[in-house]
RNA sequence: GCCCGGAUGGUGGAACUGGUAGACACGCAGGACUUAAAAUCCUGUGGCCGUUGAGGCCGUGCGGGUUCAAGUCCCGCUCCGGGUACCA
């Protein structure tokens, strides 16, 4: 006697496994390996939702897949500890972050477990715990000892530089450094002090401490980078964002910006994810034009694209944070320039963007000169020229720029067209390209070519240079908050120095209180004699939450090694991820931070492969499917949805766990709310039907589905098959807990090809029919083709065809069944285990080897072809498959069906395409 | 504004490089079993007209086009989702 218990089932193989480590993953170079990875999660104390799963189930049906395949899988899990809401929370009760923090993996992985994840434990990181921060801050003094030749062409060991310097000083050097880096000679490198000398590296270190305008956001008490800050706002809390120059640790990541834009080519990413870490980069390439200051020995540079349109310059334009316009204000406009300054700079971010269709500017007084044509025009400072890109200063042309054009209108400053046909028109900026006009030596060119043209006569002139600029700046490294990792770094002198490496790691040390002090540094700086060697101040800030994230893929490999970050051997053997699933919400953060690290890793010889992503797929979103009630504006009464047009209602939001197939239930609502104990309800057709909302998972719109509740009702394997059946991987879909009926059903008939409804073993050892072995051998096909291309949901339906067929055919054959079995496998594991082993298996399913498909079990000998005239479907005639096309088209003909609608005509064509389709053209 | 996706029955979604549109599932309707319900099983299910195993017409967001043949390719739109934004 059997029954398909599902809880017990599940539970007992989820012992098992544990018990004897199954998914223990070992190097092997003997055999092939594959690196299926999710990315981690921060494990927050809501715990997981149905959403949060996706990505992994369809990681381990991957994994689980390629194992029987025969490749060694390493498919790891961890945490991605270090976070704000365990900081918050810290701050809130004073709790250690470490302990919440500790008691959230926990939860998260139990209902990991509870899912049947094939991870290896043994190789969980947690970003937050000093065995592994402790590589953390390691890599940091890597690159901390590194600069960036351009030459070569990679990042180099500092030792490099400073010989380069001693022989030569930095003149013949292509290195990524500081804009202001000025150039010296070998001889005044030398006469250096040891303090200049090292104030100098800094200037070339891939992580040097700048003062630089941040992203300050008051509410946090800290800074955050470009991609943590969202319309103004903090992405973590919605706090308000404001600029602010302060000291930071740099990440110089714009040393690689070119290698991160052109490897993009070679990834095996959506296009989408590309494209948008391409524009976050930013590259473009254009030109720096001098504009000397009339009256004065001061030369402003531009930026252009378009210096093709050098000659439709009526004015140019500064940004309000620029450093000379003290010096370039007249007495006259001193005050007003003084005014929008100001004004200007208190403008938070968030103002600044919400009002973008606002024109201001003010006028300096002085002029510039246009080198092409010595032309005098005025100079203007403006909120829309941005410090932080080229150059600060913008050459405005009114007539092929829109933020120019309209600032122009607003001045009433001239507009001189440049491109042929834009003369007349209300809006010359509506044509962008074409022949130049009014342009001296350009005239006649069309404005590609006048572009390449103006570059090389400005250089010819000295009057300026090509240039590629790019959008992307040095990340932010430093955060003023106490969870996060110590930077390896004490000063002497103001100076940063990098602590021993065998004092790693550098732990966080105990502090009072997790806020900043009351003079506003940051909570380390309350640590009691917190000094390195007892004497040097470290360093307070702490690393970014992306620091741990962007080389954890290389920690899994050998994730206990205490004398590397990860040893050469096994870094090797499993190298970059072949495929990595996880959200599109890490385009331009993770993603770009952890090509970056690699990359560093790479060019100085720690590992071995450039790029750390093969193949990368983003998992949808799943949304939240809201049920709404139709309260009576005054009453306490609520009206079913096909019937709220004919009342004033105020819609409610219901818990979408009492509403079963939208049909509330009445009795759990009276309960959920003491207000609604007593509410009466109108329904249609006896029932109360609610209306759907589809939006954001969330609580507060008490639209989420836990994954536990779901396990305990349906089972793992259930909900692991749904939430692949629900549709493509990459798709964003409303999760309706409707469907799910009919995977359970699946699961629940499978184990009927097993055992009767009196619950007794009916496997036999009879010889499979031809039929059979066709229906098994088309799955096999089906199912395998479709994991390659991560088409998950069709693998379901081709089951439950499957299924239905040999349910039909009533086969309850071992030489059939068993090899099935390994086929489901990876969607519905602790079923398949359970079966495998009543197929008199000792060992698991998961060491069991895919079957082999053999296409002779496949092979029609005909063919059943839709006849269609005129491309309408009309009549089908089976034939060989082998049929030749004279002796088909004349069956064709002679059919009673075709006859009728050839009405007599012979017919103009008739098209075979073999084992496709026969269409006759009348 | 710009850049990516997407739009197929009441619903989620199938349809490989153009070749039988709607697989599979949910829901719904009818039936069987049952004292009853649940569960299970069977049948039907894009729309319209007509029939009761005739058949026909229309149908993949909208309007054109290419083709023997278009959900699929091309041109022009509409709407929805995501990203990004004074980037010179």
């Amino acid at each position: 006697m059997a029954e398909y218990n599902i809880n017990d089932i599940e539970k007992k193989w989820q012992d098992y496994w544990k018990k004897n480590q199954v998914y223990k993953v070992t190097t092997d170079p003997s055999r092939p390996k594959f690196y299926v990875l999710d990315m981690f999660p921060y494990p927050s104390g809501a715990g997981l939702h149905v959403g949060h799963p996706l990505g992994y189930i369809a990681s381990d049906i991957v994994a689980r897949f390629k194992r029987l395949k025969g490749f060694n899988v390493l498919h790891p899990m961890g945490f991605d500890a270090f976070g704000l809401p365990a900081e918050q929370y810290a701050i809130d009760t004073g709790q250690h972050p470490a302990i919440t923090t500790a008691q959230n993996i926990e939860k998260y992985k139990e209902q990991l477990n509870n899912l049947g994840f094939s991870y290896d434990w043994d190789r969980e990181v947690q970003t937050c715990d000093p065995s592994y921060y402790k590589w953390t801050q390691w890599i940091f003094m890597q690159l901390f000892n590194s600069w960036y030749d351009k030459k070569t062409g990679k990042a180099l060991a500092i030792e490099s530089l400073i010989e380069i310097l001693n022989q030569q000083g930095n003149a013949g050097l292509s290195a990524a450094c500081d804009d202001d880096t000025p150039e010296i000679s070998a001889e005044e490198w030398k006469a250096f002090s040891d303090e200049e000398k090292a104030a100098f590296l800094l200037k070339y270190r891939l992580t040097y401490p700048a003062d630089s305008m941040v992203n300050w956001c008051p509410a946090l008490g800290t800074v955050l980078a470009n991609d943590e800050v969202k319309d103004g706002f903090s992405e973590r809390g919605g706090h308000p964002v404001e600029r602010k120059k302060m000291k930071q640790w740099m990440m110089r990541i714009t040393a690689y910006a070119d290698r991160l834009l052109e490897n993009l080519e070679k990834l095996n990413w959506s296009e989408a994810l590309k494209e948008m870490q391409r524009n976050w980069i930013g590259k473009s390439y254009g030109c720096e034009l001098d504009f000397k200051v009339v009256g004065k020995d001061i030369t402003l540079t531009a930026f252009t694209t378009r210096s093709d349109t050098i000659y439709g310059v009526t004015y140019v334009v500064l940004a309000p944070e620029h450093e000379l316009i003290e010096t370039l204000t007249t007495p006259d406009q001193k005050e007003a320039v003084d005014a929008y300054v100001s004004a200007a700079k208190n403008r938070s971010e968030r103002e600044r963007m919400a009002d973008v269709k606002t024109v201001s500017g003010v006028f300096t007084g002085s002029f510039v000169v246009n080198p092409f044509n010595n032309e005098e025009v005025p100079l203007w400072i403006a909120d829309y020229v941005l410090a932080g890109y080229g150059t600060g200063v913008v050459m405005a042309v009114p007539s092929s720029d829109d933020r120019d054009f309209r600032f122009a209108r607003h001045f009433d400053l001239p507009v001189r067209c440049v491109i042929e046909g834009t003369e007349e028109m209300a809006d010359p900026t509506e044509k962008k390209h074409g022949k130049m006009i009014n342009s001296g030596i350009l005239n006649g060119m069309e404005s590609t070519d006048a572009i390449t043209a103006a570059n090389n006569y400005a250089a010819e002139k000295g009057i300026g240079k090509p240039k590629v600029n790019y959008r992307m700046r040095d990340a932010v490294f430093s955060r003023q908050r106490y969870w996060g990792e110590p930077v390896p770094v004490h000063f002497k002198n103001g100076i940063p120095h990098l602590i021993d490496e065998k004092d790693l790691p550098l732990e966080l040390p105990p502090v009072d209180e997790y806020k900043p002090t009351e003079t506003g540094e940051p909570p380390l700086a309350r640590a009691k004699d917190w000094k390195y060697k007892g004497d040097f101040d470290y360093e307070h800030t702490t690393m970014p939450g992306w620091a741990g994230s962007s080389w954890y893929f290389l920690r899994y490999m050998d994730a206990t090694n205490d004398r590397e970050f990860v040893s050469s051997d096994a870094v090797k053997y499993w190298n970059e991820v072949d495929l990595y699933i996880g959200g599109t919400e890490h385009a331009t953060g993770h993603l770009l931070y952890s090509r970056f690290w690699n990359m560093f890793l790479y060019d100085r010889g720690f590992i071995f492969h450039e790029e750390p992503f093969r193949r990368l797929v983003n998992q949808g979103m799943i949304q939240g499917r809201s049920n709404m009630v139709y309260k009576l504006k005054d009453q306490n009464k609520f009206v079913s949805e096909g019937l709220k047009d004919d009342y004033e209602v105020i819609e409610l939001r219901a818990d979408v766990n009492m509403v079963d197939h939208d049909i509330l239930d009445i009795e759990a609502f009276k309960k959920w709310r003491p207000e609604y104990s007593d509410a009466e309800f109108v329904l249609e057709g006896g029932k109360y039907k609610c209306g759907v909302v589809v939006e954001k998972m969330s609580k507060s719109k008490y639209n989420t589905i836990n994954p536990d509740d779901m396990v305990s009702k349906y089972g793992a394997d259930t909900l692991r098959m749904y939430e692949m059946f629900l549709g493509p991987i990459e798709m964003s879909k409303p999760w309706n807990t409707a469907g799910i009926d009919g995977v359970a059903k699946f699961l629940r008939r499978f184990w009927m090809l097993f055992f009767d409804d009196k619950g007794k073993y009916r496997v036999n050892d009879e010889n499979p029919a031809a039929e059979e072995l066709k229906v098994l051998h088309k799955t096999i096909k089906k199912v395998q083709d479709d994991i390659e291309q991560l088409s998950f949901n069709t693998c379901v339906s081709e089951f439950m065809i499957c299924l239905n067929q040999l349910t039909q055919l009533k086969c309850y054959k071992k030489a059939i069944l068993q090899e099935l079995v390994v086929v489901l496998s990876p969607f519905a594991p602790h079923l398949c285990e359970e079966l495998w082993h009543h197929l008199g298996n000792a060992d698991s399913v998961v060491n069991a080897a895919y079957p082999v498909f053999n296409p002779q079990y496949v092979q029609e000998a005909s063919f059943e072809y839709p006849i269609m005239i005129n491309g309408k479907l009309r009549a089908k005639i089976s034939f060989a498959v082998d049929a030749p096309q004279d002796a088909m088209k004349e069956t064709v003909l002679g059919n009673e069906i075709v006859q009728k609608w050839l009405d007599g005509k012979a017919p103009k064509n008739i098209i075979v395409v073999p084992n496709k389709i026969i269409n006759v053209v009348v």
